[in-house]
DNA sequence: CGGTATCCCAGGCGATACTG
DNA sequence: CAGTATCGCCTGGGATACCG
């Protein structure tokens, strides 16, 4: 975690960010329209609501995604992307397109069920 | 982990690779020439054996590295990249120009020292 | 609805020691 | 040199319960 003697490495700050199956869901999951918490946490193969309200708030800031809050009974707080997100999708692409060419193609060991399209853990529609 | 309902996530396999910042690490110091084992844990801050040897074999079982050893005495073990793991390079680089971009300009708050160019964790010229 | 608070556990990772 | 073995900490994350 610590370069002692180097200044602290750009990548690993990026993958703090990145690194996270979590993080990359969200954005993912953000990228087309806004979302409630509810509507998150249920599209996230029911990830539970500690983890993901972790995982929000350091996105939220790293300035990722913004947290919008209405005032209203009951409450209904909505996450989006921000620009800096958004440019993180381009990335994310890249990363399934990689895994679509490889790991569909010769899975190497843990492939239990048949290979996903572009998808990530659709569930409901 | 895992995903009840809906198959198997391509994200989630992709992230298992690049999640890592070891993995990260390894891939991003073997892009301009092969390295041995020694040379690799060197570069990288110090990671003790044990963890770089996991990484390693991942890497190795994933076809993202080649390790090829020669049969001397003392032993000399090398590992580069595969082209699977040169397909991944264009993506570290998106990584580390989004956080160029973004990350350095302002940092949100994990900021201690002045930040870094395209360098990881260049320690030892 | 959108979270916090607790408890708990697997495993990721470091430190250290040893080996072919 | 290139690892394996062992120990032990600490965090990420699941389960569950509760709250404004």
């Amino acid at each position: 975690m610590k370069c002692e003697k180097a200044q602290k490495c750009n990548l690993e700050n990026i993958v703090d960010i990145i690194g996270s199956k979590w993080n990359l869901f969200i954005i993912w999951h953000l990228r087309t329209k806004k979302l409630r918490f509810t509507e998150l946490q249920n599209r996230m193969c029911g990830i539970n609501s500690k983890t993901i309200t972790r995982h929000l708030r350091d996105l939220e800031g790293f300035m990722i995604i913004d947290r919008r809050v209405y005032p209203e009974v009951p409450p209904r707080v909505e996450y989006s992307l921000t620009e800096r997100g958004t440019a993180l999708l381009p990335i994310i692409e890249a990363m399934l397109e990689w895994g679509g060419q490889y790991l569909n193609a010769k899975p190497g060991e843990s492939h239990d069920v048949e290979p996903a399209k572009e998808t990530v853990c659709e569930m409901d529609p």
